[in-house]
DNA sequence: CTGTTAGCGCGTTCAA
DNA sequence: TTGAACGCGCTAACAG
């Protein structure tokens, strides 16, 4: 059974492909009339348009594509349905592109998504000099790009990010506040916001940043893991511990069970990213909510307006991180 | 800059289009000096092949599609990755369409999809009549289905599923082998292979299948917390609760703490799915490992066999489940 | 408001 | 082993 094609749909309405196709795409008249038959015409064939065709006609495919490093991060797949959900409200449909972190597979995904024609892409970190080179390169000819917190300097593709370093800060000082001394962090990277905000509020506190509080390297269930069984075996152990992110906190509070530590009375723990149903933990995770589908929403619409609009210079698109207290956190017990 | 196109690439290497395309299809002989040159050519221009063009000929997309419910599902996003590692080992690319959970968007799904060409498609519930009219439409057209899951009766398209009745058999009477006679299920739906299972276990220790200790409608962390609720403030108290999966199992462990009770001490906890870092949760959680990666790569193999062979009649092709004792579970305490 | 027609980029004949 | 030419299904431009 060979599909129908605009030219059966036409025959069958009595009328020509041309007025077929602007049925279709909704551009130039047609009669009520023609719309009926038409229509009725759709439904007895069961047609559908060939993308393939369209977009090789009209160079747009209505497809955009997001480049991303692991869906099985809950944060991740979050971001990943808020743009989805964005992009069908904008008629878009998206192409997800899985690099498993390996930015020589970013490189490949872009390179499939220009093939497929996509109207646009979506990108995040992991981004070695490669994988901005060929994002630099797929923005060259035409297609708009928008990094979802991958930056780089200069800045050369539009950015939508998080101020992490103001929600890290926020809620560090909610642990100093709490009359917390000795805080640790868990995170992946010194020059990350995170880090950034973990200092920052410490030293506007007059408190030391102690290195051998601060545990890099650590973003996943894995490593936080190993990372914190050494935070809490060390002396003087923290009575707070700030973490890259909710997964991270996770495995900080259990590695604390495990020891024999209650969350919060004997320590507190505080995450990033605050994903569904952190609320239910046991204790309640006091956490910084990232907007994940603001974040999803804005890119997609960054995109579309450039669609629309053309490439434009390269700007910086920040949102804010609340931080969510719950019951994780509390003030430290003082066992001296 | 417009595109290079074959033409180019066959002007610059000095050749014809032809040349150029059965170097690019692999099909058909290419003298070795030609080789190089096409090679070069195409490096020089950047040239990516447009994939609409070449499916527009071809009537193959190199595409597979994968409907599924919701991505946020951390066992969901395991089987997508899987899917999407498999397919790209047969050198195709996967389109990943999101329903959250509504059948009519499933529809929808299907219908962009076939738009797309897709060379077949992978599908998981929830699925309504309507969706599974619209599947057996896209088989009658040609198209390989392979459901993951989904069940119908009698049998429209190849399933690829879990024995999750034995796996669920072999928990429960883990369960009954270590001294609990009071044994809760928080499941979804009484013709679930779960609660078959269950209740065969049950039957076959000469247990009683008690109405009150079976909570249906629960599949997700919500509805899972209300439900352990209600389970844990009836009288008799189950001693252990047989869930349907992780993310309910946790829901239910987390819910037994915040009402005092400990795990395994005073309630035994077991889930479904083995999701990633089950084993670091405190306790380590008892469940039932779905073969998350084989599932992914038959339900690829079986579309690549389809579109390669032709379309069979429908088969049932069954993994197991395996059960994995750690440390939730543990017998009852005896309190009276 | 509608019909006609050319061509998007590629893969495949068929001849050379 | 290579080149020339047609057509996949659709859209846009133009003529009516």
């Amino acid at each position: 059974m060979r599909k129908a094609t605009a030219y059966d749909v036409a025959e069958r309405a009595g009328l020509s492909v041309g007025t077929v196709s602007r049925f279709l795409t909704g551009r130039g008249y047609v009669s009520e009339q023609a719309q009926a038959r038409i229509t009725a015409a759709i439904d007895e064939l069961g047609f559908v348009r060939n993308s393939a065709a369209s977009s090789l006609r009209t160079r747009k495919s209505g497809l955009i594509g997001f480049v991303l490093s692991d869906l099985r991060n809950p944060f991740t797949a979050q971001v990943a349905t808020a743009i989805q959900e964005a992009a069908r409200a904008d008629g878009l449909a998206v192409f997800l592109s899985n690099t498993m972190g390996d930015p020589a597979r970013g490189v490949e995904a872009l390179e499939q998504l220009r093939s497929h024609g996509v109207d646009g892409v979506i990108v995040t970190p992991p981004g070695d000099k490669e994988f901005v080179a060929a994002l630099a390169d797929l923005r060259q000819s035409g297609v708009p790009v928008v990094s979802l917190g991958l930056r780089t300097r200069p800045l050369r593709f539009d950015l939508v990010t998080v101020d992490t370093e103001a929600g890290a800060r926020d809620c560090v000082e909610h642990l100093i506040s709490l009359g917390h001394r000795t805080i640790a962090h868990l995170g992946n990277d010194r020059r990350s916001g995170r880090f950034r905000g973990y200092r920052a509020a410490l030293e506007s506190a007059g408190l030391p940043v102690d290195k051998a509080l601060v545990q890099t390297g650590v973003d996943d269930q894995q490593s936080a893991w190993q990372a914190a069984e050494t935070l809490l075996i060390a002396d003087p152990r923290p009575t707070a511990i700030f973490c890259y992110n909710d997964t991270t906190a996770f495995a900080a509070m259990q590695k604390a069970n495990q020891m024999g530590l209650s969350v919060p009375g004997d320590l507190s723990v505080a995450g990033f990213d605050d994903v569904d149903h952190a609320e239910h933990w046991v204790p309640p995770l006091t956490t910084v909510a990232q907007p994940t589908e603001e974040l999803g929403r804005l890119a997609v619409s960054e995109v579309v307006r450039q669609i629309k609009d053309g490439i434009a210079p390269p700007a910086v698109h920040t949102l804010t991180a609340e931080l969510v207290v719950r019951s994780s956190t509390a003030p430290p017990q003082h066992t001296s």
